[in-house]
This record gives structure tokens, C-alpha cells and sequence, in this order.
DNA sequence: CCGCTCATGTAACTGGTTACATGATTTA
DNA sequence: TAAATCATGTAACCAGTTACATGAGCGG
């Protein structure tokens, strides 16, 4: 079971019955470019769990549209339930995948010039993705009582701020 | 092209001629889970960088012990220095994936008891590999100038940090 | 001589990607 | 009426995973 599924099973848990192309929605709308929410990925990914038992499908018409509303099952409850439960794999707690932090290890590829350019431009994108969250997060706080997806980008924001603060860090190192 | 496959050019720009099992040791040596470094990956890879011509392939002999080294190509650095170089794309610069995070946005689906344990479990996990990431900054400035790599892991700790931030701010925040 | 590290690979599998294909309904 | 959105899927492809297979050299 991938993160993608467990995921699948949380929505589905939360706002079911939904059909696979409002599943797919949310992925599709995250401003994360870890989920895409691509139909390629979502259709399968259905029929994967209708057959482990942790979804069921039901055909419903709406104005003689097709249309296949999923629902979670016991069993499916119970994987989503075991999925986030602790103990968590050590795993869980690693730092993640930073494309600018891979990049800083082979900087000195780079002539001065462009190794001047990159900390601007690295700060750029991040301030950008950064207001993108912080506009997000004002979004979503302003239904009124704290949602627990406001509290998961206000995550991606801390995560942002922290590598803003490194990245002047490893400037002021490596001028030195 | 990869991240994965840009960083085995980098590694061997660095540290060039190596063989396909040096190249692949410092990804399985790696505290992310992100990078694996298996066999499985690095021969395939190796053979594509050679095929467009960004690695050339040396047979070498060391005491009748077949051996084959790897050289970047002009090509090859160049192509490192495109990738290295701004501007970035806007996603290098987005939140990356944290497991955490993700589980939380879903964490009414358990019940309040194992809600309360879950995030003393979350920041277990998150201590245990901030000190290792302290633990191997310390290995790695040792050497003396502050390497690039350190500075790296230093990216990562802040991460890490931030994340613990984050989460004893979640806390609260559910807790009222 | 046993087990570890060095060293090179292959084979089957899998989860996801991009791109394509279809068609109804809604909205500007 | 044209464009966007809802809705469902498939097909080819691909990078990486796990597991397997082989064998030389070295340290205890």
C-alpha cells in the first residue's frame, strides 16, 4: 500500500460517497507537485482497493449520466486506521527530498557568476511557493475553526520558512 | 532526466573515475529514504548516461578483479551545470513531502486515545533522526572547511526543526 | 575457512506518468 | 454555441524496487 492509497482511503473516509473523479480532485489541486491526481493513476488505483475490500463501488445516474460513487469499507477504515497509528516507521521522521539541498552539494560545478545567481534565484522560488501557502492557508482558516488541512499547510509553511533561513545560512558560509 | 540521474553526474564530476559501485555507495549510505542506491538502479542508469554520452566507460584491472570506471563527459557537465543553474523551475522550490503531514490531515479517523499518542510518536521519530543528522554534521565538518555536504545535512536539520516546531504548534492548536 | 566488502549485473514486477479517447452537462 | 467542467477509462511507457546470481579479494 502506497501513501497515494492510504490517502485515496482518508478522502474517500472524510467526504464519501464520492466518485473517483472528485477523489482525484483534491490531489489534482494541492499545490504540492508530490500528488497529481492524474487519471492514469486515480482509475486504477479504485479498482486496486474495491479489490482488497477497502472500497466499495456502487453505480448511481445522475441525468442519465454515469456516474461510480466509492464508499470505505470496515476493512478499509481499519487499514486507514493502522496507517495512522503510531508506531511510526523511522522513516516517517526523515528529512524529505529538497531539490535545492541536492543541488548545494554540486554548486561548485557551477562558474562564480551563475553559483551568485543560484542562492537569488533559489530564495525566489521558494518566496513564491511560500505566498502561494501562506494564501492557501488564509483560505482555508477563514471558514472558521481551525481545519486540519489549514494545519497541514501551515506544515509545508514552517518547512519553507526553515529552508529560507538555511539558505541565507549557506550563503553567509560560503561568501565567508 | 532524473534527479537521480543528474546526481550520479555530479558525484562522478567530483569524484571521477569511479565505478558504478562507488557511485552508488553514498546514495545507499544516505540518511533519506528518498535515495536507495541499489544495484538494480545505479547499472541501468549508468548505461542510459553513457548511451546519451554524458558518462564514458573505461574496462579497468586491479589484481584480476574486472573493474570498469566512469568518467563525466563536456557533455555531461554541461548537462550538470543546465540543471544546476537558474532559474529553477517553480517546483523546486515547493514543500516536499512529509508523511506527517499528510497523516494529520486525516487523524479524526482515530480515536482520541490514539490520537494523544500520535504525536508523541511523531516527534519520537523526528528527534531520532534530527540526531543523526547532528551526529553526522559533526562527522562531517571534522574534516575542517565547511564541505558542501555538511552544509546539506545542516538543510536538513532545519527541516527537521521546523517540523518539530510545527508540530508541538498542531498540538496546541488541538488541544483548545 | 567464514563472512564481509568490492564489483557487476539481470529479471520480474509495480506504481505512477503522459497522452489519448469519449461523451454528457453546465456556464459564459 | 463554444468552452469549461464532470466523468470514466485505456495504452504505452518508464524509472525504480526487490530479489537473485556470480565471483574475486581480504581480514579475523
Amino acid at each position: 500500500m502506497t501513501e497515494l492509497e492510504y490517502c485515496v482511503l482518508g478522502i474517500v473516509w472524510e467526504g464519501g460517497p464520492l466518485t473517483a473523479y472528485e477523489v482525484a480532485k483534491p490531489f489534482a489541486e494541492s499545490p504540492s507537485s508530490y500528488w497529481s491526481g492524474s487519471a492514469g493513476a486515480i482509475y486504477p488505483l479504485v479498482r486496486r482497493l474495491e479489490e482488497k475490500g477497502f472500497l466499495r463501488g456502487k453505480s448511481a445516474q445522475w441525468n442519465s449520466r454515469r456516474k461510480r460513487v466509492l464508499t470505505i469499507t470496515e476493512q478499509g477504515l481499519a487499514a486507514l486506521r493502522e496507517w495512522l497509528a503510531p508506531p511510526f516507521p523511522p522513516s516517517a521522521g526523515a528529512a524529505s527530498f529538497d531539490p535545492i539541498r541536492t543541488r548545494v552539494v554540486f554548486i561548485n560545478a557551477l562558474p562564480a557568476k551563475a553559483r551568485a545567481r543560484f542562492f537569488d534565484d533559489a530564495e525566489r522560488v521558494v518566496r513564491e511557493q511560500l505566498t502561494g501557502l501562506e494564501e492557501l492557508y488564509a483560505a482555508q482558516r477563514e471558514t472558521g475553526t481551525m481545519a486540519l488541512d489549514a494545519l497541514s499547510t501551515l506544515g509545508g509553511m514552517h518547512e519553507l520558512r526553515a529552508r529560507l533561513a538555511w539558505l541565507s545560512e549557506v550563503r553567509r558560509e560560503l561568501s565567508s
